[in-house]
DNA sequence: TTAGTTAATTTATTGATAAAATTAATAGCC
DNA sequence: GGCTATTAATTTTATCAATAAATTAACTAA
């Protein structure tokens, strides 16, 4: 914890501010003074230097109440632009974003499945990065930083990736090799928390203090943001929802253990179950040999038994598991987001009835369960959204390089 | 979140160096200046208002290193006095502490098992404080205040008991009852909750920012301390381990759902089976009518196996929940606190040998484990750090009332 | 005795907010 | 049009808590 001077409170006010005209989208000063707490003064002051960095404009009046008309506030969407990339086991997506995190321009760079080694991986984000921007015609020093989200563990503060299962890296310092690069300031984070921060910004999140965020890809992640802050945990590994037990006598999990959520819910188990059950005839896919998940879903709409009842098991699984969240966390809010969202009814069904069956409506009533669209970009646009906070955070002078 | 000014700066900066000087019991302004950061002038300042408000002494001077010797400063356990009440279905427990929490005095009226009305629960608690004071020759205007604590749901910042188990309570604003007979600040928080705190502030938690405390009591309960700050939830209802579902399957639990831990963990659960496996004759209780949970741990100390295999079932379930709490919260500890630690070995051995079969050691193994050993006036004391907690946080002008 | 060292305090400066005063720009009314 | 009331924004002033630098205090060691 740094020490309480002048620089902190500024940097509070300042986020306090931001936030603020975040979430109101155009604002007075006298109504930001109100919905702060801070003086005129104050207000005026900071908007000042906010208006100096562009990071705001002054928008027309507004309607006059008697008196003189209020200067009406926003944030410069132009003020500041972010890449945000996402490293998945199949490609890399790069995304340029704006302050408030619209993404102008997205690239995507396909990867044969293979274990790549780190540094080709550094070298392939880099040359998709460079590629998005020529081709969005952005230059170097319009851009503040680059995000990388990534579905692994990264240790936080150093941005070291302790583990990464898609490849099987151990202890990687891609920041590094990334950075060595590339001039703008770059950031790595675990892709669940990198969306959470997007949602917490700019998404279900916007003034909600206390929510989670499930993702359900191949695997089942989690974000955590408690108390208006990301939750990592002690070393960084916090949000290992995929991984609880709901089911000790359940299947074996890829990890190596046996009932994880992950091994009932993720679409990769799904897969599985599907696989098995083509061999058993239970349905026809296209192509045996490389089944995907929007194809299950597909035949299961279309009336498949076998595989609608793989999904309502995955939807009482998922069901239990949010039920054990919501009484751990009593959150605002559980946010669903993820590739395995596309399933829609097939799993959710079974899982809002399943939920009501594990928690008490009296203490636990007021948690909203939100499902969130699919969205090819949003893992990169998350990552990207790390770079922008460090903008609100801080000055944002600090944040982009001076070239 | 307040606006960030003088006072809050002021506010920051003091707690860092009460909480440095706690931490290393005796230390001197330089050394302060060294692991807070914070100025000489700085330190010197606050420390000098500290000692003004009797919160902190002037030891005698240490080792001089070749310079003028430093003058170590120490918490003055007598600068203030708070009382801590613990209410159980059983009895009233009271506490006098000082400012390390030290018990200098203790009460303890009983109860009737019986569903007393908020009111008479009121007036027993002011009496028993009363007493309590008396007893050990405390003036009125020495305690900063009073701090109850409850095994139920106790609204965030207004205290009103939105729902207390024991006695069928809801929406019971005890505080306002207490606090119309008492002239001392007063304040009702969970249980679990202050237990969790009084580890932080004076036990296994001192310097830990993420860690977890669990209750084993008739129900099963939870603390946690995310980034130095206790979390109760979007409605104060976080915490609910005891009824997170490990097996769906599982046994009915008395909130009527199915599964939960506390069907199984709880020191009720444990009892009821035990009061079934004497009618079947596995053991003979003293007196069948009135089994307590000392008397099952003894008899399965004593070898009755099917009563070891209850413990052992227990430690087992509880172990998986511990892995879920591992696996979502990464936490640095959990401390395991409550009467039901009393079995020992019996839950524990199982709960140890379970928890490796759900974690992964690689990101999940530094979690530590703590069991504490089970005190008759743990929860009182807990119930008194609540008040300590607003001295240390606040000036204590501000907490001791001026009469 | 004196130089060197470490601790604590004092003094000066800085920079943040709040409070108060001022300026700006309007509406409404005669 | 001109006056007043009203609301918005800015400027001025005061205050306060931090830091930095200088000073004082209290010792060790040569």
């Amino acid at each position: 914890m740094a020490v309480a001077d002048k620089k902190l409170m500024r940097a509070i006010n300042r986020f306090k501010i931001l936030h603020t005209i975040r979430a109101h989208k155009l604002i007075s000063r006298v109504d930001i003074t109100k919905s702060t707490g801070l003086s005129q003064a104050t207000v005026t002051g900071i908007t000042a230097s906010l208006i100096d960095e562009g990071l705001l404009l002054e928008k027309k009046p507004g309607e006059s109440d008697g008196g003189r008309p209020p200067i009406l506030l926003a944030l410069n969407p132009d003020g500041a632009y972010a890449v945000g990339v996402y490293l998945s086991i199949s490609q890399i997506n790069v995304v340029i974003i704006n302050l408030e995190a619209t993404i102008l321009a997205s690239y995507e760079m396909p990867l044969r499945k293979q274990n790549y080694a780190p540094e080709t991986i550094a070298d392939k984000i880099v040359q998709a990065v460079q590629e998005c921007m020529w081709q969005a015609n952005f230059s170097r020093n319009e851009i503040s930083g680059i995000g990388i989200g990534l579905p692994g563990l990264v240790a936080p503060h150093t941005g070291l990736i302790r583990f990464l299962p898609n490849y099987q890296w151990e202890k990687v310092n891609l920041h590094d090799m990334v950075q060595k690069k590339i001039d703008h300031p770059t950031y790595i984070e675990n892709s669940a928390n990198s969306l959470t921060l997007a949602e917490q910004w700019f998404g279900e999140g916007r003034g909600v203090d206390n929510f989670i965020v499930v993702t359900l890809e191949y695997g089942v992640g989690m974000g955590i943001i408690i108390n208006g802050q990301l939750y990592r945990g002690h070393k960084g590994t916090a949000g290992e929802f995929g991984h609880t037990t709901v089911d000790p006598d359940g299947p074996l999990c890829r990890c190596g253990k046996k009932g994880c959520i992950e091994a009932i819910v993720g679409n990769n188990a799904i897969l599985r179950k599907a696989e098995a059950a083509a061999q058993k005839d239970e349905w026809k896919p296209n192509n045996p040999d490389d089944i995907t998940i929007e194809e299950v879903i597909l035949a299961a709409r279309q009336g498949a038994p076998y595989l609608r009842n793989i999904f309502a098991q995955a939807g009482r699984i998922l069901g239990i598991g949010l039920s054990n969240l919501i009484r751990i966390f009593n959150p605002a809010k559980i946010i669903i987001s993820g590739r395995g969202v596309k399933a829609g009814a097939l799993l959710f069904d079974s899982m809002y009835k399943t939920i009501p069956q594990h928690i008490s409506s009296r203490t636990n009533g007021d948690t909203e369960i939100v499902i969130k669209s699919w969205n090819q970009n949003a893992y990169a646009r998350g990552s990207g959204t790390v770079v922008l906070q460090e903008i609100y955070k801080s000055p944002a002078n600090q944040v982009v390089p001076i070239i």
